[in-house]
DNA sequence: TGATAGACTGAAAGTGCTTTCAGGCAACCC
DNA sequence: GGGTTGCCTGAAAGCACTTTCAGTCTATCA
């Protein structure tokens, strides 16, 4: 099939047929400017050596096949992974090829929003619970790439959008009707503070509600620590082991309310009779650990942000369509 | 927004910020590498000046596109997730480009296998748990596009393999190691039959060391459910209600261990009092359910097969690696 | 027969970008 | 205070092609 083991360049046919190389790649271009016999000759020795021009591929695979982004938070986290899953499962019937970018600090992410519209020729850009600031908003607009956020928003491009207040709002519900009086708070502190973080609009709502209840919520029963397992249950195990410890936790997110669950465990504190748990998220793993939690529709929530792009690549209508999707409260065995 | 009406290069740009050329590339490739005041005057630049760096120009002069492909099973399977998540991990650092090629069908693949080689925009191909034919590697090699198999060897490619036999015995030997003697095996369907399941070998490693030790694994303690969880559990509950009930099971997957431990609790049966579980893989979620497993490294396989990927982009040896990675015995509580 | 238009062709000069290499500069180390 | 290290930076040399331009050759015409 081929002789040589790298991949033959222009150079290579034109030697191997006996001709320069403005020959070969005129026959490419304009292939009425070179006599039959030439012609023949030089196709010839394209096809034995399965020459395929490079550019000529680039460019196929920019515009041909669409390519869709996707850029998201290094995938440590198991929300974003379903996310994910819900993105590919919705491009994957429609032929797309679907580009992953992974970003650990914000400087990563800096990087791509300033050269992926440019450089990247994606069809369109989906962007994962990363905050964009208006500079790149406008940066992705001006190139006129279709773009959807999910999770923080921003006003000027299509959002899908989680209501974590009400989600908050929702977990305090709940938690007050089971009767619980002294409950605490724990979430984690990762993500970039620039922006304002879901865990704090989680938590804000979480507060409203309890003060409507006249309820107080103390900062010895707020926790924060970082998005690692240990330091959570550290957190967990501290809340746990207040002179009067908290009757029900909320955890801001699934991961985290796994990880108070395996601190109860240790501390053989029995859930849910003598400590509530509830999450956020409904997790695939939520399920086995029988979490009762707030769904927000992971795998859905991709699903729709691939509507709402495929929408935008069509029309490119102007206007940002800001969705919410809604949350339901899945009440298993933790409270 | 832009002052000219052609479209600028990089030589605008350089002259426009009063740098180099060579800054404003390193600026779009190798951020890490200038000064954050630079960064931002370059930047500024780019902007006012609205360029767009030719995608052609720049694949030319790289002499590589800098995008990696992955196949893969559509990620239902956490545990196909784990290795993407180690391959991207791996990948982030190095600058490539991740494509996602989600697989659902035989059809599907075959498809993939046949155009990717031949478009040439990709620089190297990872294909998770995924057969591949005779024909389609000898494509893969023809068209010099470097791959790297994970779980299903083939004897001409590159392979991250698992030793499942060799697993599915660690699995016996433990589980006799406790004292049990009635054990059972539940395993998983969905996979193609037309080559060699890893369930199988699982089985069949568990199976020899049984014999060896002079133990009878009957049909009735061996259960084949497709891979989700109500079939799952119900597969788990009909052993469980047998007469003679094992006391101990060894999923295949964990997946399916974390649902055998689910029907386990709904029928009251305490673990590992009553049963034993070990499962395969140590997904994340296996630490949490705290079950006994045999691990396999998965985030480890994908940084691996990165790393053998990278190693023939580079050298382009004919000669295909296998490696094996190693399995280990993870006790926790289940077993 | 000699002039000449026209058809082909290749050397070499771009093209827009990356990367190597070496120099400049500042901080650090006895 | 000289030597070492390490970070930034730009000049220049590629890269895989395309295009220009100056030929060479042949067929044609007076």
């Amino acid at each position: 099939m081929d002789k040589k083991k790298k991949k033959p360049t222009i150079y290579d046919v034109a030697k191997h047929a006996g001709v320069s190389i403005t020959t070969v790649s005129r026959i490419l271009n304009a292939p009425n400017k070179v006599n039959s016999g030439t012609w023949e000759r030089v196709i010839a020795s394209i096809d034995a050596l399965g020459y395929v021009p490079k550019a000529e591929a680039r460019a196929r695979a920019m515009q041909k096949n669409g390519r869709i982004g996707v850029i998201t938070p290094f995938f440590t986290a198991p929300s974003f992974v379903q996310r994910l899953r819900g993105i590919a499962g919705a491009l994957s019937p429609m032929n797309f090829e679907l580009v992953i970018y992974t970003v650990d600090s914000t400087n990563h992410l800096q990087r791509y929003l300033s050269t992926l519209p440019l450089t990247g020729n994606l069809d369109g850009l989906i962007i994962i619970s990363l905050p964009v600031g208006d500079l790149d908003a406008s940066r992705l607009i001006d190139h006129g790439l279709p773009t959807v956020l999910i999770e923080y928003p921003h006003p000027n491009l299509n959002c899908v959008e989680i209501d974590d207040v009400q989600g908050g709002r929702m977990a305090a519900t709940y938690l007050l009707k089971k009767g619980h009086r002294r409950i605490a708070f724990l979430g984690d502190t990762d993500l970039p503070e620039y922006s304002i973080h879901p865990v704090s609009l989680r938590l804000s709502g979480f507060r409203q509600v309890l003060k409507e209840s006249g309820i107080d919520l103390p900062h010895t029963l707020v926790r924060l620590a970082p998005y690692s397992q240990e330091q959570t249950r550290q957190a967990a195990r501290e809340l746990l082991s207040l002179a009067e410890p908290p009757t029900a936790i909320f955890a801001a997110t699934d991961f985290q309310a796994l990880s108070v669950l395996k601190a109860a465990h240790q501390l053989n504190v029995r859930v849910p009779e003598q400590l509530a748990v509830i999450g956020f998220d409904d997790l695939d793993m939520a399920e086995y650990a029988d979490l009762t939690t707030i769904g927000q529709h992971l795998d859905e929530s991709g699903k729709l942000a691939v509507e709402i792009l495929l929408t935008q690549m069509e029309s490119s209508s102007p206007l940002p369509r800001h969705v919410q999707i809604p949350l339901n409260i899945i009440e298993r065995k933790t409270a």
